[in-house]
DNA sequence: TGCATCTGATACATTTGTGTATCGAAACAA
DNA sequence: TTGTTTCGATACACAAATGTATCAGATGCA
C-alpha cells in the first residue's frame, strides 16, 4: 500500500467543480451527453478548459460524477420524506412520487433520460443506475408496508409492482406533459391514476 | 407556385436511401442522434459519404425523415389492428399496444426516446410528434366507444386518459424492463397493470 | 446500341473538438 | 508579509467530422 499523495481540496476548487457540474446539466439537457462539448460546458459555467481538466479527467468522468450526484440526491430527498411518513397510502406515495422530480420539470426530465440513455449504453452505468434504484424501491417499499399494518389495511397489489409502476408512469407522463404542456399540464395525468391504482381494503 | 424540378427516383435510389435509414436507426440507437457521425450511418450501410450527401443535404435532413417514417409505420399498423378490432376492451388495448411497439425491444425504444428528446429540443419536431400521437389516440378513442356501444359496457375512466396512461406506462415499463430484463422482463408490468386500469361495468 | 442522366466513390478544404504543456495569479501556511 | 502549493487561463498539437467538387461507371430511355 503506497499512501495516496493527500490533496487537499479548497473552497474555490469545490466551487468550481460544483458550476461546471450545473453548466454541465444544463448544457446535456439542451443538447444531449454527446452534443455537449467541453468547451459548451466550461462556456456555460464561466470557465476555460483548463479548469475543466484541472477538474475531471475527461467528459466521461464528469458525466459519471453528474449522473452519481443525481442519484445520491434523490435517495437523500426519498430518506427526508420517509423520516415522518404519511399513514394514508395514497398520500404517501404522493409524497414519494413528488421528490422523485424536483426543480424544472423540462431539465429533470431531460437529465433523467439522458442518464437512462447512457446507462442503457454503458453496463457499469448500468449497474449502478439499477442499484440505486433497487434502493429507492426497498426503502419505498418498507414505507408503504408500515404504513399498512399501522392502519391495519392492505393492498390487493404487491407494493414492488406498485412503485414501479408509479416511477414508469411518471416518466412516460412527463414526457406528454412537456410535449404538450397546455393539454397534459404536469402532474395531471398521476393524480388521475394513482388512486385508482391502489384502493386499500380494510 | 414554381414547378418542381420534377426529379424522378429510380428503383437503386430508393434502396440506397432505405439502407442509409436503416443503417442509420441502428447507429443512432448505438450512439444517440449527436454521437452518431455521417460516416458511421454510411459505414454501416454500405455506402460512402457521397452517397448519403446524394440523398440527403445533411444530417438533420436524415434525422427528420427517419422519425416520420417510424411515425407513419406506427399510424399504419394501429389502423391494421383496428380494423378488425376485438370486442373485448381489454382485449382491444393490449392489441394497440402490441403496435406500439415491433421488432427488436432495445432498438425500438432508444429510437423512441431519441425522437422524443429530439422534440423536446426542436419545436417543428415537436409540434409533428404531437400531431401524430393526437392522430393515434382519436383512433383509438374512437375504437374503444366503438366497442363499448357494441358491448353495452362502459368505462368509469375518459378514454382519452386511459390511452394516455396506456402510451406513458408502456414507455416506463420498457425502460425498466431493459435495465433489469431478469427482474422484469418485456411486457410484465403493461400486462399487470392494464386490466386493473379499466374494469369495465355493465 | 448509343446517348444523356443519375448515382455514389474519392479527394480536398474547413471546421470543430480533444487533450497536454506551460505559466502567472490566487490561496493558504508559517 | 513571505514562501509554497494549487488553480485555472492560454497556446499548441492532434484527431475527428463535415461539406463540396469532381468524376467514372451504372442506369434508363430512344
Amino acid at each position: 500500500m503506497t499512501t495516496e499523495p493527500e490533496r487537499r481540496v479548497t473552497r474555490r476548487r469545490s466551487e468550481t467543480r460544483a458550476r461546471l457540474l450545473a453548466g454541465a446539466r444544463e448544457v446535456i439537457a439542451e443538447q444531449g451527453v454527446h452534443g455537449a462539448s467541453v468547451e459548451d460546458i466550461c462556456d456555460r459555467a464561466g470557465f476555460t478548459r483548463g479548469a475543466f481538466y484541472s477538474n475531471f479527467s475527461d467528459k466521461d468522468e464528469l458525466v459519471l460524477a453528474l449522473f452519481a450526484d443525481d442519484r445520491a440526491a434523490l435517495l437523500d430527498r426519498l430518506r427526508a420524506v420517509l423520516a415522518s411518513p404519511p399513514d394514508d397510502v395514497v398520500e404517501l406515495m404522493s409524497a414519494v412520487m413528488d421528490q422523485i422530480e424536483v426543480g424544472d420539470p423540462h431539465l429533470w426530465f431531460l437529465t433523467r433520460t439522458e442518464m437512462t440513455l447512457h446507462a442503457l449504453r454503458t453496463p457499469v452505468v448500468a449497474a449502478a443506475l439499477v442499484a440505486d434504484r433497487a434502493a429507492f424501491r426497498a426503502a419505498v417499499v418498507d414505507a408503504v408496508d408500515d404504513a399498512l399494518v399501522r392502519t391495519g389495511r392492505s393492498l390487493d397489489l404487491s407494493v414492488d409492482v406498485l412503485v414501479r409502476t408509479v416511477e414508469a408512469l411518471h416518466d412516460g407522463a412527463t414526457a406528454q406533459s412537456l410535449l404538450e404542456p397546455r393539454a397534459l399540464p404536469d402532474g395531471t395525468l398521476q393524480r388521475q391514476v394513482l388512486p385508482r391504482l391502489m384502493k386499500p381494503t380494510r
